[in-house]
This record gives structure tokens, C-alpha cells and sequence, in this order.
DNA sequence: TTACATGCAAATGCTTTGCAGTACT
DNA sequence: AGTACTGCAAAGCATTTGCATGTAA
């Protein structure tokens, strides 16, 4: 993705282009709905001869997400788990590979409790393990 | 629960029924289907005078986890929740006083991608956050 | 008595934080 | 210039582990 339209991406979310977040949202827009973790972007960046230290890596992680960039998979694991995909969707799980793949919510009929408001609710996970 | 009934429930999962694992068992299932932390458990233990080191909590809490004594709840933070309810079972979290409730599956209508063989299927997990 | 469990403290691994220096606006 | 961000290392926190001691079978 050109620099220019990253950086009008950061901005438009009040995040400063910095040489480091510019260089991991590149990294991250590079490939399309995939799951990652902290050390994973680490490891990316140093394969692109960027070297990021591990705590901007989670700190720009962190804004990102908190600026709704990128989102976080719910998964029972040790580490956490972002997506690019912010659209409403929902996960399968490999626990054989412990691989992540996205279901799109036309996948998936689901019809809530009555007694939920459906006002209230701010988020729906669904994790299917195979 | 008298005891006897938990030491016997203990060794049929292969436990022996310890000192530790005996007073941790009775204060899970004193109250029914309720959600904890491996601290909460160490702070109810020193309540009931029972002075249990917290990596023995972790030990047999795994333990119990592993033979399916109870069950984990898949929620995104940073300590690890267990659930005294076993059966098949959702969950709704209120994020604004981080509680759990459980949701009955009766409760919840939802049928899976044609793409994936109901076999296969290890467990679902569904978090209806609000 | 023999295998297994506990206690304690140290180690681990992910993540956050404090602060001095650096870069964006 | 002023403010925000980075780098680094240290701190933090939940959890696991190693080993000597203790306890169930």
C-alpha cells in the first residue's frame, strides 16, 4: 500500500505516521483477514529489515485496536491473537494445527436468548473447535 | 458434600484424594454452577482456614480440568476462569461488572456452516458480550 | 515402601511501564 | 517548540516448574 494512504489512514484515527506504525500496518495490509500475534509482527518485521522493538510492537498493536484497526480474536491461548478482519465474523479453531479461520456470519444462523436485549449487546464470539 | 463422596469422586478420575484437593473440591461444588479464578479459589480456601500455596491451586485446578471435573471458560482476560458447570453451555458477559452468566443451550438456536462436519466438532464456544 | 502430591521459591513468558531520547507537526 | 512516540530495560502478573519434603496406598 502506497506510504501517502497509510498515512491518511493513521491520521484519520489520530494516530501520529510514524516510521514504525506506518511499517507494521503495511505489514499487517499486506495480506488480506489473517491472525497474528505479537511476536509473529515481530518476526515480520525483522524478515522485512525493520527492526521494531517488542514494546511498540504491542503498544502500536494496542492503538491499533483501540482505534478499531484491527480486532482481537477471543481463543484460549497463552498469547493474544489480533485479525485485520473488522468486520462481524466468527472463527473456527484447528486444535490439531492451532489454526485460526474466519466464518462469515451468513455461515451461521444464531437466534439469541429472549431475555438478552439485542440493544445490549455490544458483541457476539463464536469459536468453533474442530 | 461429606468426604467419603469426594474422595470417591477423586479416585474415580485417577485423583488421590489429597488433604489439598479434598478441601479445594468441597468449595467448589458448595455453591453450584459459579465462575473462578485460581485466586479467587487461593482467597476462598484462606477464608475457610485452609492455607493452600497458590501453585498447588494451579496443580489441581488443572488436574480437576483435565479429567473434566470442571470446565474453562473462553473469555478474554488476563487471568484463566474456570466453571463448575460441565454441561454444554453458553455464557453472556456483562462487560461493565466483568460477570459471567451462563446461557442454557436451549436458550440459543444456531446451526453451523455447511462446510463443516458436525463429527468434527470438538466443542463450541459462544460469548455474548453486553 | 514406593509412587505420587505438596510447598516453596525460582523461573518463565507475555505484556506493560518509566524515562530519556527522538521524531512528528 | 511542543507534544507524542520509540527504545530499552526493568517491572508486573499469571502460571509453571524443580526439588526436597510429606503423605496416600
Amino acid at each position: 500500500m502506497p506510504y501517502e494512504k497509510i498515512k491518511n489512514i493513521l491520521r484519520q484515527s489520530n494516530l501520529r505516521p510514524t516510521k514504525q506504525r506506518i511499517a507494521i500496518f503495511d505489514i499487517l495490509f499486506r495480506q488480506e483477514n489473517w491472525h497474528f500475534s505479537a511476536d509473529i509482527v515481530e518476526k515480520k518485521c525483522s524478515e522485512s529489515g525493520v527492526k521494531i522493538s517488542a514494546g511498540t510492537i504491542y503498544n502500536v498493536l494496542n492503538d491499533f485496536y483501540a482505534k478499531g484497526l484491527i480486532s482481537k480474536v477471543m481463543i484460549d491461548d497463552d498469547r493474544s491473537w489480533f485479525d485485520t478482519n473488522i468486520s462481524d465474523h466468527f472463527h473456527v479453531y484447528d486444535t490439531k494445527d492451532r489454526k485460526l479461520y474466519d466464518v462469515e456470519p451468513e455461515d451461521i444462523d444464531i437466534s439469541l436468548p429472549k431475555s438478552i436485549k439485542e440493544d445490549d449487546v455490544k458483541k457476539v464470539e463464536i469459536l468453533i473447535k474442530v
